[in-house]
DNA sequence: AAATTTATCGAAAGCGCTTTCGGTGAAATG
DNA sequence: CATTTCACCGAAAGCGCTTTCGATAAATTT
């Protein structure tokens, strides 16, 4: 593949300026850089990015961390579609995303100490857990960083409206006649989870409507098992309620599930929406009604966010909410009379 | 954050003294090995990946090409399992996963280069893709390379026992007495697609059931949307089958759907079984009997195989086949009498 | 006591690239 | 024609690390 050197050799010119050619600086001719440009086509040169980014210090690649939370790595269809619109952003812009582990060789170390020994440019997390020691440890660190779906005043983040989300939610089933209607719930310790809930409360509140016992329930975080044992909690409850809002689709599935389960139908007995629309959402029975998060736009702006601190050599640390839409399918309906 | 030659000020000793306490050579003695990596601790000292790999030729990268075929990007279940199992291999053994774009800051190069420019140690690609040229590209290129769900002699590749997978699904829809078995496949240009069809094939000849015209439909590219108009023409048959082996769980569900909008039920009226048993398989409704693919096995496997050549500098051109099986589940039941 | 080993350390080169700072000769200016 | 400017090029230092090859002093061996 040849380096510089190489190149040097066969065109004559010094690697000074045969990089200079290569990196369009002024101070070099036409004539000579076309030559320096041929031969390096010719032999298929490529730059090092190790040597680039060693002598440049910067190595255009954005590490990202990712919720390991629940386990599921890189198969939560959320967050993945937040990844994958941020990687289309950023890759346009000429930046690999590193996904780098916790031990180095054996050593194990922290993220952030992991993401310095790669000397990555900028730093993306997407993970729910506020609390997360590494995820503090990177926000108060100096490297440039955005933070998707979790709330910080430290740092760049992006969300959704989950205020609006859950008060949307609400509001529809109302309209619908609904009366009784109950939330499943994100763990408390999410950002996200929390929000749906206030957003929940308000707009019982300003529907007058009271939230009886139990109407408020844990999910826990997010997965179908949790949301299907929360529903039948809420199944077996004296006052059964006509309508639930679930702050997650995969929990809205298991929920359904529940509800199927235990003799009943989606929505002629029982109406629920989710949160989210994950593409499965469009494609189970019934047809889920959904709170729908704009992932290209959460992933797209996260990157520019990003890109913008890195090139700027700044923090910048803006909150900015991306508002939702709420997508009525077949899950909700109108109450039984 | 410092680098060797601060720690070398500190402590007193030489970068090349310090170099060797920190890489553990022998030739360093137990006492200043401890005040030198006891300096380190203290400084938050950690060596610079870049310089390191410069120096030493090898950068503890992969280089992960994901297939782009139908857009999808990073949001593919079933490739997304196995980048998951594949990645917990890898990072076990102190490599960071590097999703590499075309483009490097605006000259659009190709994947190889990319990979090259990047001096990645090894390179996975999960694409299905058969004739794509880059892959092809990374496939005749020196640097170590395994592929996924992807049939090769050029290189190490490993994927399911799509042959069997056929097979199983066949057999089953026959012991529950179905005759008129149709399936709606993936596309021929896609290995796993192909062998699918043989499996089916063999079985249906084995079993002495003739494939009538239009019974062998092709689906695309695995996606819902396609697996619901295949069905459609399915549906649209003078003889109707009575069961569907579908090459994927996406077009399994869409061709669920397409039942269903027909005012059919499954598995009473016609039994569909899927492949790969994504997640959300069992969450549809009915929950889909589908033959599971061990993504699991698959990207651990593919990692030790990668992994081999990077260690052992020596290419490896084995073809691994990774057993299937089949889960039964409600949509597939006894055929109506 | 002389000759060898052994243990411990460091100088220096090299990995491939960027960038500063001068140094040419040619063109432009007076 | 003397002087300034300009266009073009290269020497050299530096980025942070590894690794070879000696060098030295201490420990062993004869």
């Amino acid at each position: 593949m040849g380096t510089i050197y190489d190149l040097a050799k066969i065109t004559g010119f010094s690697i000074t300026t045969v990089s200079k050619a290569l990196n369009n600086y002024s101070d070099v001719s036409e004539k000579t850089k076309a030559k320096i440009v041929q031969a390096a086509a010719d032999m298929g040169y490529l730059p090092n990015a190790h040597a680039q980014s060693l002598s440049t210090k910067r190595s255009w690649t954005i590490g990202v961390m990712f919720s390991e939370a629940n386990e599921v790595g890189m198969m939560h269809p959320f967050f993945n579609a937040i990844i994958e619109s941020f990687r289309k952003a950023t890759e346009q812009q000429g930046y690999d995303l590193i996904f780098v582990s916790r031990n180095l060789r054996n050593r194990d170390m922290s993220y952030l100490e992991h993401f310095q020994h790669r000397a990555v440019d900028g730093i993306v997390v997407i993970c729910s857990d506020q609390m997360d020691k590494h995820v503090q440890e990177l926000i108060q660190s100096s490297i440039p960083i955005v933070v998707v779906d979790m709330d910080s005043t430290d740092c760049s983040v992006v969300f959704s409206d989950n205020l609006s989300g859950g008060t949307l939610a609400v509001n529809h089933l109302y309209e619908l006649g609904h009366r009784l209607i109950a939330h499943i719930a994100g763990d408390m310790t999410i950002d996200a989870g929390l929000a749906r809930i206030e957003g929940y409360k308000q707009a019982m509140d300003r529907l007058a409507l009271p939230i009886p016992d139990g109407y408020l329930i844990n999910g826990g975080f997010f997965s179908v098992e949790e949301g299907k044992q929360a529903m039948q909690t809420l199944l077996a409850l004296p006052k059964r309620p006509t309508a639930v809002f679930v702050a997650g689709d995969q929990m809205a599935i298991g929920a359904m599930e529940a509800i199927h389960e235990a003799g009943l139908q989606v929505p002629h007995d029982i109406s629920v929406v989710g949160y989210d629309d994950i593409d499965m959402s469009k494609y189970v029975t019934p047809k889920l009604t959904t709170v729908r998060q704009d992932t290209e736009r959460i992933g797209q702006h996260a990157a520019e966010l990003l890109i913008e601190q890195i090139v700027n050599k700044r923090r910048v640390m803006t909150t900015d909410i991306i508002p939702v839409d709420l997508i009525v399918r077949q899950s909700t309906g109108p109450v039984k009379p």
